[in-house]
DNA sequence: ATCGCGCAAATTGCACACAAAGGCCGATTC
DNA sequence: GAATCGGCCTTTGTGTGCAATTTGCGCGAT
């Protein structure tokens, strides 16, 4: 799964960027966790400044915060930045299939399919939001668009962060069916459909995963941003 | 015009990320330069671990390139990136100025037409691009979508070396009338007129500058990618 | 004269050591 | 008894040294 592309770099300092990554993405970090350089390297058998390195491509990234002097931690977006990163994701993921519209080769299509067909056998939660994401990133990496490419990622990358601190425990995230009618609206070429489809789909996470509950979830987030604000857990 | 946001972060380590990242704009370090860590370190009066650090954000960014074991050179995009980043930059920036549409101050107002002023009153060729760029990211930055400012920034920065390489000596790269029209729809709050300015304006761009000239463009750009190849200048 | 081999210089990769800043906890004072 | 001050301890910030890799050059062989 990850791209050949990323295992270029330099060597281990990316390695160490992978395996923080991924434990963030699996949750096994989850937001708000700290991430001691000392500790981390210890853990993984390099130096501080290997992970620091790689704590600075992730902050870059977005995926944990940096304050100075006070280390890192993995990030913790507020409510609001998470409903303007699933706007931004939209206008790239629309970007995304009128570029795809009707130019899927047969064996891209193959690959869509049986990744679809992989998410809708998939039992675990996890995994099957792991899946759902990859979706997303399979398609952008089909426009071979190097920026594009790079964006999606890591807007699917955070909006799993999003997810696990806003979504609701047994929302469907993307709903797999919506993957499918969005291929063929590719395959059939209808670059429209197909955008309006992103659209949807992704407007659908939102309002399934993030804006209802307003009013209990509004009731932690103030309480978590306030215990945040006075240096509690 | 830098941030405040961009202001905290380690202290130095920013101090020579924005240096760099300034002197790649301004084109005095110009595409496909070598960075070497200790003479940057030296000229700044820094060590080479903070070099490093600032070259990674760089690389994040997109605008150098770090080979392992080889260093790092001021990125050096090919023109079909350079289209692609266009595409991109479409997509984002029509989003910008759909959620701005009616919804701009009368203070952000005032401090856009100035800007257009600003731009329109400028003769050297330099600075008038930088300034051009800025009126993109301050767009941007009235959104307050903070991943949506993120990529516009960094977008804009790569566009301009994206120009510096394949753009036309003296073509206006970005015509002022067109962000004083773009400002006009914004104010009348007429987003479906403000989104197919901006898309016209930025196709503008590619059109103006990268697509024509293709036959001799072609062979300069031959021309530069074998000289750079070559070593010389 | 050209090609190839190998050594030397330059540059990066990585770790460690020291300096500084922040946080925690206990002591002292009101 | 609570609040504040001070010092220790933990964690980050930064410089430097050494090993490894790459690049360039020169010498020798064909």
């Amino acid at each position: 799964m990850a791209k050949k592309v990323d295992d270029l770099g330099r060597g281990r300092s990316q390695a160490v960027h992978r395996a923080l990554k991924r434990a963030i993405l699996d949750q096994a970090l989850s937001p708000g966790s700290k991430l001691p350089e000392d500790s981390i390297g210890e853990r993984l058998g390099v130096s501080r400044t290997l992970v620091r390195e790689a704590l600075v491509r992730l902050s870059e990234e977005g995926l944990v915060d940096l304050r100075p002097n006070k280390g890192a931690t993995v990030a913790r977006p507020t409510l609001e930045e998470g409903r303007n990163l699933f706007l931004t994701r939209m206008a790239l993921e629309r970007l995304v299939v009128e570029t795809l519209a009707g130019k899927l080769t047969k064996e891209q299509i193959d690959i869509l399919a049986a990744h679809i067909a992989a998410e809708d056998a998939e039992k675990e939660h996890a995994t099957s939001i792991r899946l759902a994401g990859e979706f997303h990133t399979m398609l952008a990496q089909m426009t071979n668009n190097a920026s594009l490419i790079r964006y999606v990622n890591e807007l699917v990358a955070r909006s799993s962060l999003i997810l696990a601190l806003y979504g609701r425990p047994h929302s469907s995230d993307c709903a797999v069916s919506e993957h499918q009618e969005l291929l063929d609206s590719l395959i059939a070429g209808k670059a429209e459909d197909a955008s309006k489809l992103m659209a949807h789909h992704l407007d659908s996470i939102t309002t399934r995963a993030l804006l209802p509950r307003e009013d209990d979830r509004n009731i932690k987030d103030v309480l978590t941003a306030y215990a945040a604000a006075e240096g509690l857990a």
